[in-house]
Parts: structure tokens; sequence; C-alpha cells
DNA sequence: TATAAATTTTAGATAAGACTAAATTTATTT
DNA sequence: AAATAAATTTAGTCTTATCTAAAATTTATA
């Protein structure tokens, strides 16, 4: 598998959480920042290699070959992310571009190594969860803040968005993974929410809200 | 700089170490085993990126930013190396090949982390020195076993060959980096070797001494 | 249901990096 | 010094992954 392969498997895996249905070409051009030919392309490619069930004009759905690929994939990707900030004191916000491209570095026997030196981790720095050497990921019941009820008391377990920018938002609001939040009151009228923090009351747009993961206390 | 680009300066560089003056085109392509005609194109093109200065017919020699280039590239694919060993456990034989890959990952905080996290190592497994953050490369005084005089008593600092077979050929003699070894006696017909190690004595020939770096105890 | 709009695919082109085979330049020999 | 050998470069081709523009198909709308 070719990096630029990987990439694409990648991808369709993520998009395939979202809408479990098929995987639609214009989609995955947009995550992958290309243009819908290059996907057609490629999509005929990684059908012959049997990572994809491919029709003409009807999306792709990973093969069990291709959802195995994405696993490894993504199994690499989060576990650089660990290592990064547990033994190199990365910053959440700083470790998603570097694994970006130490999610393609080829030896299993390294990435199993990595995974036992970092004391076999269940999750990454976001609160996802980090597929085993067999491709299996542990399920956590999380919801999204903005389905949190009133009066509730919450962890926060994850963030959808990892961008830089929400990333530094939520650093710079001490929210971080484990933080406890309990919601006081949400806006009818824009969904905002006044929350509870450790020492602080604050509000927050549905945006935001819409981007953290939490789990009953 | 594409991966591919990387090596080029990489293998120039190592070439220069050897013979000094121009590095010549099929000695590349040997090193990279590819063609003369694809090193002649890779050529043109890293002339023109200014990292080496090229006359048509008379080989190359690396540019200032050349030699930068390929001393970080030779930090990144060393220090990869200490981590591998020192962190996760592997043997001085398993690690080139990795450290061939993740010595192209792209951020220098990485790579600085990395060092500060490994505590600044000096030399890589197989006794080569790290260049640090400015290219800086300790000089060590070191000799080839082959060039050793009889009765005197040295250390392992090095290998020069650094393959699977050899490396594992040194393991199973029980030599590796720190070890003492006395030269016996030395062969005139082929130069091969009696010396002594730490708890026995075994004869070496001379390809197996010429791939042995030294120094005096 | 016919037509418009959106999506997807095809066809043809480009760039990077490699190749083969032929041509050119440099080095070595007689 | 000419002839041969070796090294290097050029010219043209191939593959991968991309692109644009045009054609084909599906979906949405009047």
């Amino acid at each position: 598998m070719t990096i630029s392969e990987e990439n694409y498997v990648k991808v369709i895996y993520h998009l395939s959480n979202v809408s479990p249905k098929c995987v639609n070409t214009n989609a995955i051009a947009g995550m992958l920042d290309t243009k819908a030919s290059s996907v057609t392309d490629m999509m005929k490619k990684l059908s012959e290699k049997q990572m994809v069930s491919y029709q003409k004009y009807q999306g792709v759905i990973l093969t069990e070959k291709g959802t195995h690929t994405a696993k490894m994939v993504i199994r690499k990707h989060r576990l650089w992310e660990v290592f990064l900030v547990d033994k190199l004191n990365f910053t959440w916000d700083e470790v998603h571009e570097i694994a970006e491209e130490l999610e393609h570095i080829k030896s299993e026997k390294l990435i199993n190594s990595l995974d036992a030196f970092l004391d076999f981790p269940a999750f990454d720095p976001h609160g996802d969860p980090i597929p085993d050497e067999n491709g299996t990921i542990k399920k956590v019941d999380k919801l999204l803040l903005s389905d949190g009820n009133n009066g509730f008391d919450y962890q926060c377990v994850g963030v959808k968005d990892t961008s830089v920018e929400f990333l530094q938002y939520l650093d710079k609001q001490k929210i971080s993974l484990g933080s406890k939040i309990k919601i006081i009151s949400k806006e009818d009228f824009d969904a905002s929410q006044t929350i509870q923090l450790e020492n602080k009351i604050i509000v927050i747009s549905n945006k935001i809200a819409e981007n953290i993961f939490i789990k009953k206390q």
C-alpha cells in the first residue's frame, strides 16, 4: 500500500462511520482536498486491490481487508499521538500533523513495540479509541455536550473537532480530557449552554458544545 | 525536499566522506540501486535547488546547504535508531531499515524533542556519531581492527558494515560496542587475526577485521 | 415526466521519478 | 595520436497520482 492509498482507505473508513452506507466520491474528494476525478481513479485501483467494493456512480464500501487496513493506519496514528504527548511533551493540538506522517511507517514490530512501551493505551490524546493489534476497538458510550441534560454532571472524554484552533480554545478555557462539566442551562434561541467547570462558569456556543464528547459522571 | 531527494543528498554526503573530491554518477547509482541516467536527472534537480554544484561529466559536490540537509537526515536516522534500541528494545541489526523510513519525517521540533528524550546521545547503536542540532559531529579517533597492532588492548567503538548478516555474526561472537579486544597475532598470508575477547580467543578473517572500529584502551 | 442540477466518470494532459537504448564525453591503451 | 573502453548524458517511454474539461449518469425540481 502506498501512502496515498492508505490515506484514501483511512478517509473512507472515517466517512463510513458517519453514514454507514456507501461513501460517495465527492465526500472523499472533500476530505482529501482533491478532485472527484482523482478519487474515481483511486477507487478503481483500490477495487482491484480488494480494498473496496466499487460500483460506478454508486460509491464505495470498504471490504473486510480494507477495513482492517484502515484500522491499522488509525492505530498507528493514535499510538504515535500518545507517544508525542506522553513521552515528548507535545500538546494535543500539535500532534495530528506529525502523526499524519508517522502513521505510514511500515513495520508491524515497531508499532506493537511502541504500543507496549506506551503501556497499551486505550485512547489517544483527543479521547479517540486506539484499535488493538487485531483491530478491535473499545466502544465507549459517549455523547455530545450539546446532547447533555441540564443539571447533570459529566466528564469530558473526547473532542470531535481536532483542529488547532478548537483545541487551543479548550486549553484557554482549561477544558481537557477528564474535566468535570456540569450543564447549568441551555438557551432555546441559539442552543448556547451555560456550563460549570472546576472553578468557573462559562457560556459556550452550540458549535463548541457539538464538538465536545462527554459521559455521565 | 522529497524523500527521494533526501536519499540522494544523504548518499552523496556519505560518498564525499570516502573520497572527498567530486562524487561520480555511477557511485551514486550503485549506492541507491538505481541507474546512472536517473542519477543525472536528479543531479539537475538538486543543482537547481542549490543542494549540489554540478558540472556535466564532472560529478557533483554538496553545497553548504546540501551538506546541512544531509546531516539533518543522518541526525534523524541515528536518533531514531537509538530510540528503537534504547526504548523499544530492538537489536542493532533490526533498526536500519525502519530508520530509513523514519528519517524522512519532517518536524524539527519532533527530532529535537526526541534528542532530549534520549538524553542527547552522541552515538547511534553502531557507534556512528549523531550530528547535533547545528550539524556538528563529534570527531572520534577510531581505527579499523585490521589496522591495530599485535599485543595491544582495544575497545570496539563501532562497525563499518551495518548489514544484518555482519551484525548477527558479531552477536554470535559476543562482540558489541564497548567489548574489549586484544590483538594476539596476525597472519602474513591472509591478514587473518587471532584476537582475545572477554573470555575466549577467536580467529577472524581480514574482511571481519576491516569492518570493526576500535580505539586504544 | 421532462428538464435542470448535481454528481460521477472518461479522456487527455502534466509532473516526479524511474527505466532503456542511443549518443556523447572522458579515460585508457596500444 | 588514434582506437577502444568506460562513464555519463540525452531522448524517449512508463507508472503513479494528480489535474481540467467534457461526457455520462443520477437526483431533484418544476
